[in-house]
DNA sequence: GATGAATGAGGCTTCATTCAT
DNA sequence: CATGAATGAAGCCTCATTCAT
């Protein structure tokens, strides 16, 4: 009864340790890369934290580059998703934005890992993959469709939100940023947008829900390793 | 009668050569940087451009890195004086801030070069030599203090203006950047400084004087190689 | 039955490789170290003589000196078990240390590739890793104790062996070296003792045992590439 | 009157200039080799010690080597031209030894700079121009013929005494050696060369005359300068 | 699949020597 | 003669990648 699902079985438990190792790896890169910088030479540093063989890295990955790629891709899958799911609720779009901001920057402070090596990867984190997405596009268009942010080429809007944003990331990195830091700049930034000082203000200081990042995201769960700052 | 002058003489002649020297090592690493990626391994590249030899290059600079800080802190301080001569006699701060971020995204546009070796050093461009300087946050807190620009802490300004500013030169480093990008990007920025929407925009629209860069900037002298990109 | 013996067996086997590999440099370093003397840049030759690649080498050592200390302490011990196996029998200390002094430069005067290799050394031979060891030192104090040798300092005891016995592998190195050195040598450092002059001369007569170093020291396995002189 | 005069003058200058510099750059080489290393790099301290450019180093020497000579070469005959001024008046071969050994151990001690590089040339400072000198083998014939020396090979006698005396002077460039050092050393020579034991210890003990030595030694009148020490 | 020894291209750096001024 | 910029051969070292076990 249970002889024919062994094959099965034997599979799951398989995919499972591979999904497991390629985890350790993922996570470990990450922290490496936010460490050492997304340029430096990293495999013998990923597998060593993660404890596997070099052998077995390349099982999993075909180079360094790959390995850039799949953290940078995991990591933006699971933030988009995470504040994504907290902002969808919202109706007007311009504070779906400010607060989508907020979370994200808010993220980045409660870990230093992720905001190092976001701020490592820095513009090109743009781009196709890039960590601004979709939704904020069409949040954009949205906003700007209802007059609630001023007309305004939508890549010149994206660029802006994000230049402004990677660049409040990358302080953040740098550390000793005081908590009054993120809503102003995302008070300047809904400024730019056309909308009016006090209200961009107000949508700024809105309390945002505390999101349990290590909950949700799997990258987040191990702690920064700063002796490899080299 | 002249002999006393020989050892004078040796001497600045052969100051003068190390200069031309170092001048067209820094130039190369320009290009090379800019093309390759300031992380990239470079000296080989470097060495060939100049037409020097590998161990010329070691008496000048010790390694990759400070290469590169020296390229930085060059352009920088060209960069600098270029733009502070055409801005110092507009009285209103806000269109210097306007005419300078103007200028130097012009002078970008102008010299893909520089484009793209801002848009490589990237973030880091920022800190203590960073491109955007001294007289833009005296310019700031002048906007501020005249009421031109919303009451915000001075640091906020500058990283939002620099995200946004940086952001820009890297798009245009990509390529395929209109005409109309530069002043909309800048009223954007203005208005996020509490510049009402017209006002912005008309600042952001005034001519700007065309800048020779080549005959001002020793470092412009070279056109980008676009066969070293990598 | 045997598939959990696998790891074990791997890592043995793994083990045995290394183990094999560090042999090959370890003994062309010797050779290469007393051709091309222990300053010289070597890792060049020694990679070719070992037949294995430049990364193959750094897995091992890091660098030139650790190469040679290596080196040294391996044929320092390789050398010392030989010889005590020897003397150990030898109940008169004074006997014991004219064996030892016999026996060590008849082995160099075997290997030339020892003796060149120790000539180079030279000096630094001494000091904490000294090729003239403990048990000499014990068979001293104790000849000392029992009237055969002059009262002395151990110290100066040492040095003037280790210097006068240095200096005689020196010579043998040079080649052209008779029989009679090594007695001669021997004689005049027991007489410097304080030993009667034929005892001295009888002590540093007695024919010795005739060692095969081939077949007791790794180190001994390959003859001198003379071609490397330098 | 004096216009005849001029060209041998100018010649005389420039001939003294000329030694002067080839002085200064002899004297600092043997501090750098002292401290350094004989085989270390070494033009580079080696001109920047002297004051004089690179260039003005090749007008003297053709090469590294042929500075180490230079700096062996002309040690060794102010030490001889030394040492055998005070001897040459004592009758006894064998004093003459005792004293000779002891002032060469008395003058290395008194300037560690000659220690430390007679130890850096080590064994190969034997030789042709080797520091232990034609007169040292007179004397010890002398002192054999006499029978003031038991009966042995002239080499191997010269071997012992250089060995044991170089052994010595490492000791000594190493630091930390006490007074009664050198007095022991060469009581355990000249027992060594059949010497009676008492006899031996009032030799060695003779107290030597005081040699002022940067009086006569151009090549002393200068520091060791330790910061070198590699 | 996992392992880790071996590889070797690729880049880095030094320094003795030359040579135009 | 003195100078010091330029040279480039010679060595050093790293690290992404392969592959036999």
């Amino acid at each position: 009864m249970d002889k024919p699902l062994q094959p099965d079985h034997r599979t799951r438990v398989a995919a499972d340790r591979r999904a497991k190792t390629r985890n350790r790896l993922v996570q470990s890169a990450l922290q490496v890369f936010a460490c050492k910088g997304v340029d430096a030479s990293v495999i013998d540093d990923v597998i060593e934290a993660a404890g596997v063989s070099r052998g077995t890295f390349y099982n999993y990955f075909q180079s360094n580059r790959d390995l850039l790629l799949a953290v940078n891709d995991q990591l933006r899958s699971e933030l988009i998703t995470l504040i994504e799911k907290e902002v969808c609720e919202i109706p007007d779009p311009a504070e779906r934005i400010s607060t989508g901001l907020g979370l994200f920057i808010q993220v980045a402070r409660d870990n230093p890992l992720l905001a190092r090596f976001i701020a490592q990867v820095g513009l090109e984190a743009s781009g196709p993959g890039r960590l601004v997405c979709k939704s904020l596009a069409d949040d954009l268009q949205h906003a700007i469709q209802l007059g609630r942010f001023q007309e305004c080429p939508l890549h010149i809007a994206l660029d802006s939100m994000e230049g402004a944003a990677l660049f409040a990331i990358y302080r953040i990195s740098l550390g000793g940023i005081s908590d009054t830091h993120a809503p102003q700049v995302i008070s300047t930034i809904l400024r730019g947008f056309g909308l009016e000082s006090q209200e961009a203000a107000n949508l700024a200081a809105k309390p945002l829900p505390k999101l349990d990042v290590r909950a949700t995201c799997s990258l987040m769960n191990s702690a920064a390793k700063p002796e490899l700052t080299n």
